[in-house]
DNA sequence: GGCCAGACTTAGTACAGGAACC
DNA sequence: GGTTCCTGTACTAAGTCTGGCC
């Protein structure tokens, strides 16, 4: 059995039995091994009775002894990687001692070097892989082999200059490290909002205070008790942390790169691993780093210190042949597994609400893909149930029993209005709900069928309409608000989500109220779909832009928002005066052609019927407006480049300089002063530089095109304003409706799909035609 | 059958970096 | 080439759902 690094398999296509070489796999293959791949119909995976481990995958114990050898000596470079970020602080003393155990394990570690995940394997190997053209079957079992490096510790901090210093109660103290870094996180974002919440500040001075205790206490003045929170000034940490910023906003590009570099090189061994022998991608390798927990909304936890977290935190999930991550000596993982049932490489538990993270495959995985295709596949097989589950709600919605009318209410509003589920929240969560768990207080009723929805949804995003329903549906939610219930009572008092889920289910295997609204989003994408109106030969901006109108009935539907930016009005007004600025740019060239030929005015006169569309004050604020602008770009340009030449010892640009262009603005701005007095007559300067009808034509066209792509730029800025199209996009719609709006309308993908979700989505774009329906 | 740990998807936000503009 | 603005990605919080245990 020889091992080679890349052997073309032999498919056999199920349908003629004939062999094909079609691709070349990853990995070391047992010699002339027929590995038998049922070959997917065009667009289709079976996945009834889907299997995971996919049949071109390769068997652990075939590919084991060479897997091993094969897994060769790392690159030099990766020893000394792990051992600038695999130091783990403790306090200021201990970190010197243990970075110098660590370098010592490193080097030591160098000179054996062997380890589970290499760079000998070339990138881009996965990209080879087609799952969806492989046979899926059982998906108990996740993985037959899993080998990676572990996890990506954040790096120790770095204790502040003897300078810099908490001031409490007017006078600067010493902290013990960790008490320091904890300080720190708090001090770094005092200009946050977040910083200026009291709960936020109340949770952080309690672990700050607990931390202190820990460590001992204060250093100087020793004994000092930090008592009281309005008495810590954080200022001087704060100017600390901003000049670091600021430093490294000012660094050179070079400066840059070179950090990027290093940056890029310490992270390459985390980034991959080996799926049943393929190359892919790792999602969130990086460990979270300590900081301040920042809830959202009234969160009754954020501002609690978030740990840092140590190897002994870790627990590592990987194939029992695989070689466990070193680590420096001193150090042990805190267990490792060999569990293929799961899709994780490591996890942790966190100490605020100590639930899990995990370190997952990255979004174009072969596990992530088949996934997101089984959940659009299941979606997509309610169709077939839809028509009976509205017709069963329907009926029970005069159901005498309260229960049976309560799931047909609650199935009603998760199909029709997309609710979430809603589970029950615990004490430390912030107060929002879902389905189940609306109460009193989240909906009014106005006869006859009104009802107003207004409560926190999941991130605490507002859900507010008002709408109309089914009168049944009126009738029965004034039922169940009817007293002794008051605000605080549950609506649905008699269900909670496994029941709601578990009454779907037989309806569907798999059916739950998630279901719904994936099904819905798609199907509401592709009904919009249907419905538009696209010319081949229309600009593909126009295009997008009615996509994007699409994309926002889905997203309007799943109720996901964004927070208007601090800048969206002024952008959007500046917007508005550079479309204008355009509009009075155009008008100028076109009089400037009927200066040149009189005629056209008969000859063409729709062409030129726009060219008193604006009055002679709107063309005096706008050449103010331009005017303005352009002294001030001139005041800044002169500063600027003062500022560098003082800072290299050259001599100043005179004022006359800026005097001079300052003449050249003002001379610019009189001169079309003149025009306006003019009616419109541009000056002999003017037309002797723009003298020729083609190239007058030519600007004329270019601008015209420029106001219409403004114009729908600022129409989708004004339109997106609040809504956020990126989540439906990557997790609702299915992506085959994008794919078949691409291929149906000639959009090129790359308008439509990012880089990621192109490579998230690569199943998709690959497997369907432009007659594909949800 | 209820509870809850565990595992997974869905979500908004922060910010880096690249495109657009001048 | 510098500045501004916007997009894409990383990050991690916050949901949903399953299944094992008692």
């Amino acid at each position: 059995m020889s091992v080679t690094k890349k052997q073309a398999v032999t498919l056999t296509d199920k349908k003629n039995g004939s062999k094909k070489r079609t691709r070349k796999h990853s990995l070391s293959i047992v010699d002339d091994e027929v590995i038998n791949l049922n070959k997917k119909v065009k667009g289709k995976v079976n996945v009834k009775n889907s299997k995971l481990l996919l049949k071109n995958d390769i068997p652990l114990k075939k590919i084991e002894p060479d897997l091993k050898s094969t897994l060769a000596k790392q690159e030099d470079g990766d020893n000394e990687l792990q051992s600038s970020q695999l130091s783990f602080t403790t306090n200021k003393s201990e970190n010197s001692t243990k970075s110098k155990k660590i370098s010592s394990a490193i080097k030591k570690d160098e000179e054996t070097s062997e380890t589970q995940v290499t760079n000998e394997y070339e990138e881009g190997e996965s990209d080879d892989y087609k799952w969806w053209e492989a046979d899926l079957e059982d998906d108990t079992e996740k993985w037959q082999t899993l080998v990676h490096n572990g996890v990506l510790f954040p790096p120790e901090y770095e204790a502040l200059p003897n300078s810099v210093n908490l001031i409490y109660d007017g006078k600067p103290i010493k902290l013990p490290i960790q008490a320091e870094e904890v300080a720190g996180f708090f001090g770094a974002m005092i200009n946050t909002d977040h910083a200026k919440n009291p709960v936020f500040q109340a949770n952080f001075f309690r672990d700050f205070q607990l931390v202190l205790k820990e460590s001992g206490g204060v250093l100087e003045p020793s004994g000092l008790k930090i008592t009281d929170f309005n008495k810590c000034n954080f200022e001087p940490i704060f100017d600390y942390y901003e000049s670091k910023r600021e430093e490294k906003k000012q660094l050179s590009r070079a400066e840059k790169k070179a950090l990027k570099d290093e940056k890029e090189k310490l992270e390459e061994p985390y980034k991959f691993c080996y799926l049943n022998g393929r190359k892919e991608q790792v999602g969130n390798f990086r460990v979270e780093p300590p900081s301040l927990f920042r809830g959202r909304g009234q969160h009754p936890k954020t501002g609690s210190l978030k740990r840092r977290v140590f190897p002994e935190d870790i627990i590592l999930n990987l194939d029992k042949n695989a070689k466990v991550p070193e680590l420096p000596v001193g150090h042990k993982w805190g267990e490792v597994k060999h569990d293929n049932t799961v899709q994780w490489l490591a996890m942790w538990k966190e100490n605020i609400f100590n639930s899990f993270k995990y370190v997952r495959f990255a979004a174009n995985s072969s596990l992530k893909g088949i996934s997101d295709y089984k959940k659009f596949e299941k979606a997509r097989e309610l169709k077939n149930h839809i028509e009976k589950i509205r017709k069963d709600y329907n009926e029970k919605l005069h159901s005498k029993v309260t229960f049976e009318r309560q799931i047909a209410v609650a199935t009603y509003l998760i199909d029709v209005f997309a609710l979430r589920a809603g589970g029950e929240k615990g004490e430390d969560e912030a107060d929002t709900v879902g389905c189940c768990s609306l109460r009193y207080e989240h909906i009014s009723l106005t006869p006859p069928n009104n009802v107003t929805f207004d409560f926190l949804g999941k991130d605490s995003i507002r859900f507010f309409q008002e709408v109309t329903v089914d009168k049944q549906v009126f009738k029965s939610l004034k039922l169940f608000k009817k007293a002794p219930k008051k605000s605080g009572d549950q609506l649905f008092d008699r269900l909670d989500p496994s029941i709601l889920n578990k009454h779907l289910q037989n309806y569907m295997p798999g059916l739950t109220a998630k279901v719904f609204r994936t099904y819905n989003a798609s199907k509401t994408m592709q009904d919009q779909l249907d419905g538009m109106n696209v010319e081949l030969e229309q600009p593909i901006q126009e295009k997008i832009l009615q996509y994007n109108a699409a994309n926002r009935e889905v997203a309007i539907l799943c109720n996901h928002q964004r927070s208007v930016g601090k800048n969206h009005e002024a952008s959007v007004q500046k917007a508005g005066d550079k479309i204008e600025e355009l509009v009075w740019q155009k008008i100028r060239f076109k009089r400037a052609l009927l200066q040149l030929n009189p005629g056209l005015k008969e000859s063409d006169g729709k062409h030129f019927k726009d060219v008193w569309d604006l009055t002679k004050e709107k063309e005096l604020e706008i050449i103010k407006r331009v005017s303005e602008r352009d002294l001030l770009k001139f005041k800044r340009k002169f500063d600027n480049e003062n500022e560098k030449k003082k800072e290299i010892n050259e001599e100043l640009l005179p004022e006359t300089q800026l005097e001079e262009w300052m003449k050249k603005v003002n001379d610019q701005q009189n001169d079309y002063i003149k025009e306006v007095e003019n009616d419109g007559k541009l000056s002999d300067e003017f037309m002797e530089k723009n003298n020729k009808e083609d190239k007058l034509r030519e600007k004329i066209q270019k601008l015209e095109q420029r106001i219409v792509n403004a114009n729908l730029q600022l129409k989708d800025k004004e339109d997106n304003s609040q809504v956020s199209l990126g989540t439906s996009k990557i997790n609702y719609i299915d992506p085959r409706l994008s794919v078949v709006f691409c291929k149906r309308f000639n959009v090129p993908i790359e308008k439509i799909f990012t880089k990621t979700l192109r490579d998230k989505f690569k199943w998709a774009i690959e497997s369907v035609d432009d007659d594909w329906r949800f």
